[in-house]
DNA sequence: CTTGGTATATTGCAGGTCTA
DNA sequence: TAGACCTGCAATATACCAAG
């Protein structure tokens, strides 16, 4: 069975992101971008939306427009500065169905010790079974594309600054954090290489990226493209990604360090990366 | 617009290290 | 121990910028 997604609006002027996977639609986005956002009629329709902030968030539904319920917490609440949100296509969604995605989510977040924001768990009204089993597909179609397009883990806690990685403790390698994900390798050009993938493979990521990607053979600058590059004298200097395409790799320590930074200031995301 | 100088980027090689 | 892989380095190329 495949999956068909579809990322309908992607502007440069701003973060949001629309996902439609039949019957879900998901969005994406900057709290700056809200105006934008109330102009897409994926939020004028009844759903459940998180605020993200720093060190808490905030789970709430809406039962008319969603956007109502974010300019209204534009207004309230001042510690958030991304929002997701998601829905049904149709706008098919009742009351039973945001009531109890609401709070499952808030109870969900509970268990896993993320620090919430609102002050009850939401409301438990009766739902029909199979409304409930709708609900909960919707759920996990959540879960699934944030994880695998978006690769946000809603439930990952994201301060877990402590845990160091036995590999470091060795002294061994590069260590990456980006996005709450980490990647420890062994050799700069491997993290670099592993970094690269994760990032250019995830649509979100890549349409801020289109700077360095190339049609033809990767270069220094344009250092991913859809050939291998082999220099004069043979040496290889890609290496192929997942998705078929090439990754430009011979490059010393210092210039992986810059390309990193490039991206970083390109995705407006801090990439940490530490060599021992 | 040129010039000339400086900073930064690119290149691939030499010589390590790792691994089967 | 050969081959693959890694890394720093020096040579070279390119970008940048201020002054004429």
């Amino acid at each position: 069975m495949t999956k068909h997604i579809f990322i309908s609006k992607e502007g440069n002027d701003n973060s949001i992101s629309v996902f439609n996977i039949e019957p879900v639609v998901i969005v994406i986005a900057d709290r700056k971008d809200l105006s934008t956002i109330s102009k897409l009629e994926e939020a004028h329709i009844p759903g459940i939306y998180i605020l993200l902030g720093e060190d808490k968030r905030y789970v709430g539904q809406a039962s008319g427009e969603i956007i109502n319920r974010l300019l209204q917490h534009d207004k309230n609440k001042d510690w958030w500065h991304k929002v997701i949100f998601f829905g049904r296509e149709d706008g098919h969604l009742d009351k039973s169905q945001t009531d109890y995605l609401e709070n499952k989510l808030i109870t969900k977040f509970n268990d896993m010790g993320l620090p919430l924001d609102n002050g009850t768990a939401g409301n438990l009204s009766y739902i029909d079974k199979l409304s409930k089993s709708k609900a909960n597909e919707m759920l996990s179609i959540v879960e699934d594309t944030l994880l695998n397009v978006v690769n946000l883990d809603l439930f990952e806690v994201e301060d877990d600054v402590q845990a160091v990685d036995p590999l470091i403790e060795e002294n061994l390698g590069v260590y990456i954090r980006f996005n709450g994900q980490s990647f420890t390798q062994n050799s700069a050009r491997k993290a670099y290489g592993q970094l690269m993938e994760y990032i250019f493979t995830k649509p979100i990521y890549r349409e801020k990226l289109s700077q360095f990607i190339t049609d033809g053979k990767p270069t220094t600058v344009e250092f991913v493209g859809q050939f291998e590059k082999i220099s004069d004298r043979g040496v290889k200097l890609t290496r192929e990604l997942k998705n078929g395409e090439h990754l430009y790799v011979n490059f010393s320590r210092s210039a992986i360090e810059n390309k990193f930074n490039l991206v970083a200031d390109q995705l407006g995301m801090p990439i940490e990366v530490s060599f021992s």
